[in-house]
DNA sequence: TTCATGGTTCGACCTTAGTCGAAGCATCAA
DNA sequence: TTGATGCTTCGACTAAGGTCGAACCATGAA
């Protein structure tokens, strides 16, 4: 009743089914217009415009005005966190959204967490970095050694550009289906963005999965050996 | 609307002020009765108890039964991991609980997360045990080197006992105050507890402060020094 | 200007759920 | 048994807030 920051004024606004929705679309990564979230939470435009001010207001939200459209997205990492940690408390209390069908297996494989790659592969893709020492924990924080500039550098990721903007380069990130770790952060997004680039991977439109071709996922396993 | 677990339930659960306030105070890592928590939430003992079974229909609490005594605690670091998130959200928002009084640096500098030490000493452990080798992060877990087991051996923690329980030996914690890691898991625990063992901290019983005694802050900042 | 489209604001419903009084169990102690 | 304590269940009250229709802005296109 007096120690702490106010959890259930966040929570309660997570906790509304269609601003639920809203944020769990919004972990795609993609900044979506105020239509597309109401169409996503199945209310009517007026009520998503309601709640989406009061999600911005509340930080965690990132709105970006453009023309006569409203993008937002979620305001940072430690949100996507959080809805990860949230989903896993989910998922654990057998709580499952409805019955999980053959979509919930790929998500299981590779989905997209808020701008990286989760699931299974995304921590395999993390696993493979630490074991290679291109990635260690630094007193709480996750750093790239100078192999993982290297290799980061070798598959044409611009690491100056990421180091000049402010957000932090990398990052950890708990799976709600693996409760293991993957890669978050500026670098974990640009692995992703690369993904794609090389057909590697593309992104469900709709969902948050992430279909791998058999050769980007091939090209993958190469790259992120496991022990 | 589709897919993933359902994040709205969970949060709704955290979202209601009351327990908010109870899951608050069992983050001191205690378990606490029904009429405690009522006593804590500011309600009668109808509605906390009404509030308790639903917390604990939603998987985030740990009920046990004592005579006529029903003592509840959270269900898991998970939870602990979730409400921290939540806290650090809240707290990064600006809405702080309130003015930030002197309790306030003193949850900063050492408070109970759960079990374990969290603040600025919580990570100041953290960071040495990491730089010193005694733990690192593998695969994603956090494990114990050997050195490290020698290390907490040598503080009289009986490491065989920790590992026959199922319970993770290793976990990392993030800090809504630090916004870095610090050590849970049974070891975290355990380290907490030899703390007060020795004398060197010692648990408010109200609030979740952990006072060092002037020795036992020497003796911390000489075991756990930092580069 | 005029029209169309994307969002917001206002006001009025109405369901949901938090709240407490009162009564009912269960456990323990004489 | 009787009484006391800790907790749960029931029922009714009430307030909070999600919802949508309708009107209102703002931007962009013709």
């Amino acid at each position: 009743m007096k120690e702490g920051p106010d959890i259930a004024h966040v929570a309660a606004l997570i906790g509304d089914p269609a601003r639920a929705n809203m944020l769990t679309a919004l972990m795609s990564g993609k900044a979506l217009t105020v239509s597309e979230l109401a169409e996503e939470a199945g209310v009517t435009i007026q009520t998503a415009s309601s709640h989406l001010s009061k999600l911005d207001e509340g930080g965690l939200l990132r709105p970006r005005k453009q023309g006569r459209h409203k993008y937002f997205s979620l305001a940072g990492d430690e949100v996507a966190h959080v809805l990860e940690g949230l989903m896993g408390l989910a998922a654990g209390s057998g709580h499952v959204r409805k019955r999980t069908g053959p979509k919930d297996a790929e998500l299981r494989k590779a989905r997209v967490c808020y701008n990286h790659l989760a699931g299974d592969m995304g921590t395999q893709m993390f696993d493979s970095m630490m074991d290679n020492g291109h990635i260690m924990l630094d007193g709480g924080d996750l750093a790239l050694t100078d192999e993982g500039a290297a290799f980061a550098t070798g598959f044409e990721i611009d690491l100056d550009a990421l180091r000049k903007a402010r957000a932090p380069l990398c990052r950890e990130c708990l799976d709600w289906s693996e409760r293991r770790s993957h890669l978050a952060g500026s670098l974990g997004r640009a692995f992703l963005t690369r993904f794609e680039e090389l057909s590697w991977a593309k992104r469900d439109q709709k969902t948050r999965v992430v279909a791998f071709s058999r050769n980007g996922a091939k090209e993958f396993t190469r790259l992120f050996l496991v022990g």
